[in-house]
DNA sequence: CAGGCAAACAATGTATACAGTAAGTATCCA
DNA sequence: TGGATACTTACTGTATACATTGTTTGCCTG
């Protein structure tokens, strides 16, 4: 109702797309409840029948759940299915990165990957780290995921990387802001980068082992730097995807 | 139009969905090219909301591309992504078993894997394998894969290994009837069936690496199984989804 | 003869109307 | 007063009509 038609150029289903999922990771379309077809019909200025494929596709994101009666519900994760859905990241991460080296990457492939490595070094270099720098580390480690992911050229596991990292706690940067609160945030941010400088070696030097490893424990810094965040739980409005999270257990 | 009103049971969209996907797997729709949606409507029968709604889940499933300009069409697969598929399902099939493993599985759970064992031992012991014991083993290898997914309790996961074999080829149980016309069948289920074994006496007794690496190897063992297939060019005709597959490379 | 432009056709994306079903509420009976 | 049944309401699933966009073909011009 805001904007009314803004950007002719996406299509309407696009639109009520991003829309209810706006909806949804903010916290305004509860977990377990109906989503009503009207209702977003109301919300998002679409028609009925861009909202059913919005919504189709949103199932298949992950993001809602079929009720058996007919419509859909927003999906409800346990914390356990947070920690499960990165942990699941970090091995088909791995997977990549073992593809990537076993079968070889040419110089001119790695290039934008350790020019990526060089912006992230400037960033964890200064101390305290600001919050603008904590932003950019987020847009270059995302870029980062994604040069890896692409040097498998492997197209079905590019597809199901893709896949889990959709959902918004699962994804690479998913709760990196929440650390720029914790004390230990830039001792953290240069482990991580010392990772990323790992499977960079790894896969140049054709190390399979290695690079699947050291992905593996990446998605493992993430978990215990969730559990982290959790644990002190000042600034959990950095985590908007929380609004998922079942109340009774977070 | 052969089957008028069969099953008012199930949805239009779900009727739709298995009929387009027949015909995907049968050749009747061939890769690259576009699917139009009126046809769609003649040879399923249903009007075009469902089937719309068909194509978008069969798009999500994989089997089907979006086209930039609008509509979708089949997928073209090449073998490397096909051997990548199997690897990325046991990668992720490891995981499910290192959970298991890790998390303990109460002696109940783990007997309906344990009858399922007993079952397929039945089968391979007999020499030679009659056809008959090939489809009794499909099935009940597709059970014992199922069940050692849910073993994982992480719904997150058994989603993701879902979505994997939903591809026809990369379902635990897509090549083993080719490989009932060759010479080494029986010597494959066996190694197979051991295989099965020795993951449920790790997850019995907590060993999660061991539970994850076998399981590895188990994928492995069908991309190696499938490469033996594809050599001697006999018996194709068994491996239906391989319409699927780029002509020039296969 | 070849290339480009325009027009017509066809197919997708969108909206809306209709039917069937499930859920909720109110009333009546025990 | 509680439970069950019937009725009403509203929602989803489906079909169809419409508009916009992309593609193809034919004609004209260079």
């Amino acid at each position: 109702m805001a904007e009314r038609d803004a950007d002719r150029s996406v299509s309407q289903t696009v639109r009520a797309q991003l829309a209810l999922r706006d909806q949804i990771l903010s916290g305004a379309l509860r977990p377990g409840e109906r989503i009503s077809e009207l209702q977003a019909v109301e919300t998002t200025g679409v028609s009925r029948t861009p909202v059913r494929m919005a919504l189709v596709r949103l199932e298949e994101e992950g993001l809602l759940e079929a009720i058996p009666s007919g419509g859909f519900m927003v999906k409800a994760f346990s914390e356990r299915d947070i920690l499960d859905s990165i942990e699941l990241r970090g091995t088909l991460e791995g997977l990549a990165a073992r593809f990537a080296a076993e079968r070889g990457v040419s110089a001119r492939d790695l290039e934008p990957l350790k020019e990526c490595l060089g912006e992230i070094d400037g960033l964890v270099r200064q101390s305290p780290i600001s919050v603008e720098a904590f932003s950019a580390y987020v847009a270059l480690n995302a870029r980062f995921h994604a040069l890896l992911t692409e040097l498998s050229r492997s197209p079905p596991l590019i597809r199901q990387i893709d896949r889990v990292s959709a959902l918004p706690f699962a994804s690479p940067s998913g709760f990196v802001m929440a650390q720029s609160a914790l004390p230990e945030a830039q001792q953290i941010l240069l482990i991580a980068q010392d990772h990323h400088r790992i499977v960079v070696d790894a896969i140049e030097n054709r190390e399979g082992g290695r690079a699947e490893a050291i992905m593996r424990e990446h998605a493992r810094l993430a978990v215990r730097n969730l559990r982290l965040a959790l644990r002190n739980r000042t600034h959990l409005d950095l985590l908007p995807a929380l609004a998922l999270v079942r109340t009774s257990e977070v």
